[in-house]
DNA sequence: GCCGAACCGTAACGTACGGTACGGCAGTTG
DNA sequence: CAACTGCCGTACCGTACGTTACGGTTCGGC
């Protein structure tokens, strides 16, 4: 019940518990939501004693399963001091693909599924979590960005909020509700660059300041 | 286990056991995957032994049931016969906001949400039916229009499939994987109607024909 | 009115799994 | 060495639930 004490942020773990979570991560992405303790322990070779000890129940072991993988992954803040077109695109692009290679692992799948399952019954406390590091976080890196390049008349929006919503959607499409409901769907590093280039061309179409919004609307594409 | 000989396609089903597959969804979408024969028994007011005649087991069950919810989304197909710009867009418009009404509805998200559950573990057939009727119909009914569209020379792409992609990442954005993640996102009739005519006006601003794309692109709103 | 089929309600069975208890072992402290 | 601590391995308990079995009831057909 109190087992949330030690385990905040998900910094302060003994490395011992940081391989009973990696090994639990693994058997999250194996298993899915269904599997058990037992296998928990088994797999990272404790006792189910100690899994209890640690992490009070099977619900706090999700949520630190979650919660570290969730701290493994840091970004470093993309400086906004000097922007123009290109490195702009550059860095959409870079957010594009991310964003592609992050829902198309196996592990942002299992680890969607099982929050998308449980936000169904009791405490939706994953769901959070996975939207918070994941949709969340990404607005938060992208909106400064987008923010520096309408200062510098590179974008035109009235709401960055909004802006960005359109960029996730052309980036994101329909290939995470795809693959959460388990469609066989390939996506090679060439592909994942190919649709976040055609994202980012689509959005600089939509969002670009006027005198920037010369490529990337018909099917003839551009240099690049 | 030959359970699926009596419950094909949907629609050779007793007046009963449509009532039965009803209260099933409804107990579904209040339960989540955590429903249980005796729930399911007792909402139905039948006995358990019946289910397990009718439907074989659990999972056939649940396969009945999304199969039945499925069954009752019957769309009158769009007359491609004489088309022009303002009835692309209100047709676009309208499949936008239908599917947005859709995704957002109690109903979907249970539905997707024990799809997404069970496509992790074993079979993902609840991932394909649901998959089959929901993106993959939205994309049978939408390619013909946007296929006439583009002989009238209102619309120009190269793919078909491409640009259904971008127009539903356009219309559903961040919203279906929010709404499955337990964000508390309040969809109102007139933010559906909002969001969809902006999408509608994204989309044609990207593939709009040349002589068509003079409005959508900007954050000053054209005419309605 | 009688028969069989279909079905309701409920009790019972088997199992899987979350959670707990306990014995043993290794390392540490004194 | 003795006592203590932390943890492993495992056996165990209670419960929830899928699945089955059975007695009782309704209903259409003869």
């Amino acid at each position: 019940m109190q087992a949330s004490l030690e385990i905040n942020g998900g910094g302060e773990l003994t490395d011992r518990q940081k391989d009973v979570l990696n090994a639990a991560l693994r058997l999250l992405v194996e298993e899915g939501d269904r599997l058990t303790m037992t296998a928990v322990a088994r797999r990272a070779s404790c006792s189910k004693e100690t899994l209890y000890k640690w992490f009070g129940d099977r619900d706090g072991l999700l949520t630190a399963t979650v919660q570290w993988q969730a701290s493994k992954v840091r970004v470093a803040p993309v400086d906004r001091a000097r922007i123009d077109l290109p490195s702009l695109k550059a860095s959409l692009e870079g957010f594009a693909s991310d964003w592609l290679s992050v829902i198309s692992s196996e592990t942002s799948i299992a680890l969607n599924r099982v929050a998308v399952a449980r936000a169904g019954s009791d405490g939706h406390g994953l769901g959070a979590i996975v939207l918070e590091n994941g949709r969340m976080a990404l607005a938060r890196r992208l909106k400064p960005v987008l923010e520096a390049a309408r200062d510098k008349g590179l974008l035109a929006f009235d709401d960055a909020e909004t802006a960005f919503r359109s960029f996730f959607g052309l980036v994101a499409r329909d290939v995470q509700i795809r693959l959460l409901l388990g469609d066989r769907l390939k996506l090679t590093e060439a592909e994942i660059g190919r649709d976040a280039a055609l994202a980012t061309r689509q959005f600089l179409a939509l969002y670009g300041a006027d005198d920037n919004r010369d490529e990337g609307h018909k099917h003839k594409h551009p240099s690049s």
